[in-house]
DNA sequence: TTGTAATTGAATATCATTCTCAATTACATT
DNA sequence: AATGTAATTGAGAATGATATTCAATTACAA
């Protein structure tokens, strides 16, 4: 199990930031163990409640900064109204397609954005920390039920 | 000046979905033709101000959907405390790299993108109705600045 | 001119995230 | 094992951008 290796990895993150590795934190990364692909701060405090653990809501909103700076998950996609989070120890650099209808996540992988990043940052002298693409629409689920019932297109746009 | 062309196509917007061209609505559009590259809800209402006009900040947050809807302005860069706009009448789509250190926002176009995105979809029966890539990290300006002083980098990150 | 649904400003609500503070705790040092 | 001290905690309050409520106003089709 993941477990043992992502605690390892928290423990020598903290000391190296002359940080403590308290009981609660030790939770925070049971509970992020065991979520699945994607999931924001409050999925962390409800498993945490399941674990049976008293750890509050903001510690886990503490605790996720050094979740980040430790290497064990990221920030998704943007955009929503809640931050979301996911693992990514040993886990390939990766992309996001997004249902604007049911909230579907689909990754996917992308040699050629990495190659394009590299480019533009080279040109622009720009050194880049992060780089995400993100693809907005509708899942195929979703295309399937526009074609029954007529969806919740807020406005009417017809122009040029 | 744009402007007119704006509010032609503003105009048209509105009377397809039955919605009405009020003066404060008049006045956010030339508001709008006045911004420059990227700006938030605040700056509109600043320029407002500055044309002695009287239009809510909860009218410009009214306005702003219409306003996308109508094609004259988009969401740019995510992830900020305040959403980044800009107009997008006539323009190309592109893309950003946002520094996280200064704010700079630095725009690029890229075709191998626009391909990228498209086989994606395709493979995912995926109809993507919006799509961006995002670079974070530090322009040149500030990488200069980096190496003189240090930076504040959060943490200490040293690890695999 | 009239009827009516849309719109407005002001105030208030929302709500995810951050902060404050007094009490507690980890842990390096003795 | 006891101590000193800085880091951490939970509870609750604060923040702040954006959304909503509501009574008064307005656009505009008929
Ligand atoms: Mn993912
Ligand atoms: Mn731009
Ligand atoms: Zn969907
Ligand atoms: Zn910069």
């Amino acid at each position: 199990m993941a477990f043992a290796i992502y605690e390892e990895q928290f423990r020598y993150f903290l000391k190296r930031n002359n940080l403590k590795f308290t009981k609660e934190r030790r939770e925070v990364i049971a509970a992020i163990a065991i979520q699945r692909n994607h999931f924001n701060a409050e999925d962390i405090h409800q498993q945490l409640k399941k674990q049976k653990s008293n750890v509050s809501l903001a510690t886990v909103y503490r605790t996720i900064p050094l979740l980040i700076g430790s290497g064990l998950m990221t920030e998704t996609t943007y955009g929503g109204e809640r931050i979301i989070y996911e693992k990514i120890y040993n886990k390939p650099h990766h992309h996001h397609m997004v249902c604007i209808n049911c909230g579907k996540i689909i990754d996917f992988t992308c040699p050629d954005v990495e190659i394009v990043q590299n480019d533009i940052c080279q040109k622009n002298f720009f050194l880049s920390t992060e780089y995400r693409l993100e693809i907005k629409g509708y899942c195929q689920t979703c295309r399937k039920k526009m074609k029954n019932k007529k969806m919740n297109r807020t406005f009417i746009q017809e122009f040029k």
